[in-house]
DNA sequence: ACATGACAGTCAGTTAATTGGACTGTCAAT
DNA sequence: ATTGACAGTCCAATTAACTGACTGTCATGT
């Protein structure tokens, strides 16, 4: 009794997605407790590393979005944030209401590290398959995202 | 100034695996919830779907593994989904240590619910790349979560 | 037999994360 | 001016998660 199938393709689609950010996750984890910054909840790696790509600093409407969980909690998270150096918060000139974080000389560090950390991951990543297959996981990945807004916005009932 | 690329390929990789399974998580939470299972707590998800693989249920130490938390996290998990009546434990007979976790009737039930939502995404997964693209996307994956095991294991200091 | 150590889980106490609902200040359009 | 929508915050409560110490079970060596 040969096992033909190999455990990827047995396994259910949603632990596969958990088991591979989990990749992701401890490794930038380490690399942060490592270098120092061992004071980071839990999502403040997808704030610090998010807003290391929207330069500008970002809208917490956008965070929140993003996130996707209540804006109490993205609010106490920037908090934290902001408590322990890693974030700043402004107003936006255009609109009052709006605040826009971004990221502290010490948060850049972090974001750095934690960058650092993610592109490892990446490059063995890029080493173990091909390019062609890299791209490909991106666009599965980007279909199923689009799946699941479709799912969400008509029906909200 | 046209934007060539598409989002997909600009967003991090761990970003991208986060709001994917999203979309799993929110349609089988939804499902479950419209069907009168409304009080499994967050990583029940991935016991019970978990559960319905291994039909002949399965160690408390390996979902301790599978899930990634402390022991006492998943014993308490457990605990609450035995009480919500989804789940039963038995003393395993060969090695009176060891627990074994089942699914009870209702437990059943609602994972058939959350394998019906889970099979809606993929079908329309499957109906929005191919077949190829799938499996590929599949070992991509996989040798994502490799990676993170063989960085885990020698370095652990 | 019977120590000894490794292992599987539980118990108790604590901290962090997340949420819901009511509230304040700001904008946009009458 | 007034009204309604919007961006965030405050307060209170719940839930999730972890640490460290403890109980019962197995496996081994003497």
């Amino acid at each position: 009794m040969i096992e033909e199938v190999p455990w990827y393709d047995a396994i259910a689609l949603p632990a596969l997605l958990r088991h591979a950010r989990t990749t992701y996750g401890a490794a930038m984890r380490h690399a942060l407790v490592e270098a120092g910054y061992d004071d980071i909840p839990k999502n403040g790696l997808y704030v610090i590393g998010g807003l290391a790509l929207g330069a500008g600093g970002v809208p917490l409407g956008q965070l929140i979005r993003e996130l996707g969980v209540a804006k109490q909690t993205a609010g106490q998270l920037v908090d934290t944030l902001v408590s322990r150096g890693y974030l700043a918060r402004t107003v936006d000139g255009e609109d009052r209401r709006r605040l826009t974080v971004t990221l502290t000389e010490r948060g850049h560090a972090a974001a750095a590290v934690q960058g650092a950390a993610r592109a490892r991951i990446d490059a063995a990543l890029a080493a173990a398959v091909d390019a062609g297959d890299l791209r490909r996981t991106r666009r599965t990945l980007a279909a199923l995202i689009e799946i699941g807004r479709s799912e969400r916005a008509p029906a909200e009932h």
